[in-house]
DNA sequence: ACCCGCTTGTGAACCATGTCACAAGCGTCT
DNA sequence: AGACGCTTGTGACATGGTTCACAAGCGGGT
């Protein structure tokens, strides 16, 4: 079976969990692994990965398993993790920051290569080597630095207008943190991690 | 149709969603709203709204929609929003006092009651009026103070430990911000925000 | 009082996703 | 070389979710 046209968004949001415990496993010296101690180990379905990976190509051995490098690189090719993705941060308040610092210790394939605020006391300052932009210089900044994914931090009520922003500068995904549900740009991948809808999610189970 | 013995897992993600979206016509002074307004207005689909909605019980008014106080205050008994629900944030590093600090400011429904690290630096520390405990108070603090949901943000390598430090203390719900895939105790509602997943995610959609 | 336009609630059709079961295939051991 | 044990890849099935289409029902206007 060769590459889908389109892999299913279910599909996609397993690959990147592979990922992980194979990289787990490499760590360890592991070099082969079938589905099912991948499945017993991590607490996912045996059948569900191999028809996940099976999509892409037959690349598992039978009566064997999968080499564990190979399968790694495999799907580090295929989300395209294999060469740098700029990043730009907008809005450097706490969580900003925070991201910001994560994303500059744990930066294997993301890389942050701009930072906006509106805040007199925040532009201007550095991060590391950076400096933070104003956010009215999105336009200019973003094609200027090539980055192709934003990460909103921006309070509520400015995270529609920045998202618009950044889609008119070229941005081609966004990773939204603000509570609020964006008007999409259909031509840009958007994503929202919303910690309050999770929390409000779990609290429902706590009714008793 | 009266009170389902369970509500789909969909169907609850979905329901604090739909309750921002009202609350947001609230401030807006809307009273009444119908399915199709609200699913044109935030870009989701009318029929979804309805069969979930209907799930709980006929409260839209035929011929007018829906009266958006009575589907708040619906929606926020059903999620258990009506109440106080009493918080743990572990590991007070640059997320988790992000965390914190948001925390203290939207606490609508979530209070934080009790805060840990194991960094000599930050334990002791203040945040607000509460004072941060070293984790191996975890067994005797978390009682003491009735919180039931725990925030996990302590490096991966504590994560699974400091998970099982909390659910043995009687933590119902735990929601997870650490890079790792948890054993998870399956009497506990555990639920994982993981960035660096939404990020690779978004990255296979700029292979081009 | 009745009609009419609008919207809900809901069965049925449709679609996606996950599970199961097994044939096909690899490697090893005799 | 042949048989055996194990694991993949995959069609058939089951499950669950979403969309569609429409009857039932409300309210306002005449
Ligand atoms: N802090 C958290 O833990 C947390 C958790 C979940 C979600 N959030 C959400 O993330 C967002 C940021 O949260 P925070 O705690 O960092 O808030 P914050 O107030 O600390 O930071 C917001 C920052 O955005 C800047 N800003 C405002 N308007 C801007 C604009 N137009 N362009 C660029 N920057 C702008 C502000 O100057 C500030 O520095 C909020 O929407 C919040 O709801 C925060
Ligand atoms: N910072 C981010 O933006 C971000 C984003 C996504 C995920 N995360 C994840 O969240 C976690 C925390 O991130 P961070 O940036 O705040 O890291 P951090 O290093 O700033 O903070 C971690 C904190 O946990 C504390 N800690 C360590 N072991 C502990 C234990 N056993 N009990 C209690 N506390 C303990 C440390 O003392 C430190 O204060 C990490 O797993 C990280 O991968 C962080």
């Amino acid at each position: 079976m060769s590459e889908p046209a389109e892999i299913s968004p279910l599909t996609l949001s397993r690959l990147p969990l592979y990922l992980r415990c194979l990289r787990q496993l490499q760590e360890k010296g592991t070099t082969h692994v079938s589905s099912s101690q991948l499945a017993q180990q991590f607490e996912l379905s045996a059948s569900l990965i191999r028809k996940d990976l099976a999509q892409f190509g037959e690349f598992g051995i039978r009566g064997t398993g999968y080499r564990v490098d190979e399968l790694v690189d495999r799907l580090n090719g295929l989300l395209g993790l294999d060469r740098i993705h700029k990043m730009a941060v907008v809005g450097m308040g706490s969580l900003g920051s925070a991201l910001a610092r994560y994303l500059s210790v744990n930066d294997r394939p993301f890389k942050i290569v701009a930072a906006f605020d509106v805040d007199g006391g925040r532009v201007g300052s550095k991060l590391g080597h950076l400096i933070v932009h104003h956010s009215r210089e999105i336009p200019e900044v973003i094609p200027e630095t090539g980055a192709r994914i934003a990460v909103l931090a921006v309070p509520a009520s400015a995270a529609q207008k920045c998202y618009e922003d950044l889609t008119d500068s070229g941005i081609e995904a966004v990773l939204n943190f603000a509570p609020i549900r964006l008007k999409r740009n259909p031509a840009v991948r958007t994503k929202s991690v919303d910690f309050q809808i999770y929390l409000e999610e779990l609290a429902y189970f706590l009714r008793s």
